[in-house]
DNA sequence: TGTACATCAGTGAACGCGCGTTCACTGATGTAC
DNA sequence: TGTACATCAGTGAACGCGCGTTCACTGATGTAC
């Protein structure tokens, strides 16, 4: 597929990784190979070998690839989220946080497959922040500017990552289908419910009023129905 | 693998996707094979195409069988719910309903992974209710019972379905685990959220009370950590 | 009730294929003196 | 600065395998007369 001049290549490893998402995108996990990875960054199959252990390696690898994407994604968003709206910046980073992770599903979704399909023994590199914690970090956040009673602070993770994964997951298999643009209109419509549920104890946020903030996102391309 | 004494099998078909559906949950899909199921049944490989024009037919048929056990396991559930509750037999069987969801996804964790990873071009058989027709159902009942009100009947399903599918899909993807027995905890603990969340305009039930009923479940085994 | 025959649901051999992985190898790189 | 050599990162042929699917076939079933 790819021609090279030099007989090492350099960076082989991340370049199979990337090879990998990139089939993966186009046939699914089910459809891949190592050794079509191989051909497509021009190296011998058996040369894999020097990086991986075996294909379950390198899927492993993809799915780590994903987590640190998604995380670089969601910090970006709040990032800017948090600059556009400085009256009340938490409440903004955190919407944002929600929709850059539904987006990043519905624009990679045989990646984002792969990254909850897999037996996922990798422990996530201590170095980089994973999506996890930035949930976390937005909802100390929360608190700190006091959207969020502190009563209501437990379990909001496990309450606010089931509903954007769960949204993240119906538009990425296809039991819910959007015109394109739709997932911006769509995660809004969601987001007052889902501050209510998060502030359900100490309720502090007013409630029944449209989204604090309206945040939006790219998509690639859409579909076109809706399924029961 | 199975001795038939008959030339004829009878329900080859349906057979067929048990097989496949006793296999996926041992080896997953991506290890599963036609020629392997056909052998579990005690047929040569080729019988399956009287039956299945592909492989990928099957693994449709699998699919759909998928949704429709977890139909009929939700129609227990609220069943069973709403005769224990007369108080209030709609509330009851709205949380039987999502408790027997994520239920059926841990207990099954890759037939699930199965329903959701397929493009789904299946229409679902008319005469039988699929899940999300039962959702519907319930949530009617909710505002029937003036749970819910109506000017939060909008969009509930979308909203009710993402919480619960994410759990789920949380349990199932290996991203939480849980010991023994806590799912039913762990969606009793979220009964409140999901409730507050449900009726965020017309706020009809009382909130940060205790969930109104809580609904069991068993399941068959746990794992043991968490992960971020 | 008995026979002829169409239809249905299996068999089993064969096909071509691409797969993951191994192995002995070789070309490139970098370090020690 | 130049040479010797260990180490690293590739090659390419080969392995054995199980896969999905096809095809001509045959055994069983059921219907018509």
């Amino acid at each position: 597929m790819e021609k090279r001049s030099q007989y090492h290549h350099g960076n082989l490893g991340q370049a199979l990784i990337e090879a990998a998402v990139a089939l993966i995108a186009q046939h699914g996990v089910a459809g891949f190979s190592l050794r079509e990875a191989a051909a497509h960054v021009g190296v011998s199959p058996s040369a894999a070998y020097r990086h991986f252990s075996s294909k379950e390696d390198l899927l492993n690898a993809v799915a780590m690839d994903g987590f640190q994407r998604l995380a670089l994604q969601m910090e970006h968003a709040t990032a800017e989220a948090r600059s556009l709206n400085p009256e009340s910046p938490a409440l903004a980073a955190f919407q944002a946080l929600g929709l850059a992770y539904v987006t990043f599903a519905v624009n990679n979704p045989l990646h984002f497959q792969v990254m909850f399909g897999m037996p996922l023994q990798a422990e996530p590199r201590t170095e980089e922040t994973s999506p996890y914690q930035l949930l976390q970090a937005a909802l100390d956040d929360l608190v700190a500017e006091k959207v969020l009673a502190v009563e209501d602070r437990t379990g909001a993770e496990l309450y606010t990552w089931s509903v954007v994964h769960g949204l993240a997951g119906l538009l990425t298999g296809g039991a819910i289908c959007l015109s394109d643009g739709g997932i911006t209109e769509i995660f809004n419509s969601l987001v007052p419910r889902i501050l209510a549920g998060l502030c359900s104890a100490g309720n502090t946020i007013l409630r029944g009023s449209a989204p604090p903030f309206v945040v939006e996102t790219h998509l690639a391309e859409g579909c076109q129905s809706l399924k029961s």
